[in-house]
DNA sequence: GTCATATTCTTGACTTATTCAAGATTGTGG
DNA sequence: CCACAATCTTGAATAAGTCAAGAATATGAC
């Protein structure tokens, strides 16, 4: 997946890359710790920079949430959206509006040359809503 | 307004829903400064509890486009949407969508009890995408 | 109008997430 | 196998926001 998208294979990307798949909505700290479980001692900063990298090339996305740091996933590319619990922050993967017109396309864009439609939907997981 | 919501009026609060009030989308800072430019001194400390209280009470709304900080508007209760420039910032408002099912409606909820869909659209604002 | 009190504000230190920068290391094409 | 650009490490710095203690003040009761 690195070579495909020019990006040099190196131990902390690679440990990155998998951490993203294994744990998806983690933020940077948890995929620090997730890293170093499993590759050893990997600066800050290169996990930082490499979930730049990733992000830059398509191979993860980034999301964040009013509230909350940056998360990661790797499921790219089918615009699929999330719903956030109010409560406690949980995340889950959403697969609305794909596609449908009426979500994508706004009333007045006000000149802007739009190319993507986020949407977050807010509530209470099962878990928080008792 | 803050009456009416039982919030007792000061200085800083009035200060704080008028700047809000005066420069929709403003982040914290520009609001700390719009605040003291008309009302003079007033600490950081205060301008964040107030923007805190007046989002608790529903009186201004905060958003927070991924990469941004904390901004805040005073238009609330139409569950409008925003268009943000990729390049600038620059953030407008959307009336799309309200009111209308599928955008409010995702296909798996996953047990979620959903309140608030949000949406932000991203690209180019007009002066940008030249 | 005055007073008591809970609320709110000020001051200043602190935390957390993230970025910056310089030098050491390393993956890759030739 | 080499050279070099890309990447990583180390350590410091920044920015946004929070915490905490004491001073000030808006409000309801008298």
């Amino acid at each position: 997946m690195l070579r495909e998208v020019a990006l040099r294979v190196t131990r902390p990307r690679v440990a990155v890359l998998s951490a993203v798949h294994d744990h998806p909505h983690a933020d940077t700290d948890a995929i620090i710790g997730a890293v170093r479980e499993r590759f050893g001692q990997v600066s800050h900063q290169a996990v930082y920079d490499v979930l730049h990298a990733l992000t830059d090339a398509g191979l993860v996305r980034r999301i964040q949430p009013r509230g909350s740091v940056a998360r990661y996933e790797s499921r790219v590319g089918d615009n699929h959206h999330h719903v956030v619990c109010r409560s406690c922050g949980a995340i889950a993967d959403v697969d609305c509006v794909v596609g449908t017109a009426p979500c994508l396309t706004e009333s007045d864009d006000h000149g802007f040359t739009i190319d993507e439609a986020e949407v977050i939907f807010w509530g209470l997981c099962p878990d928080c809503s008792t």
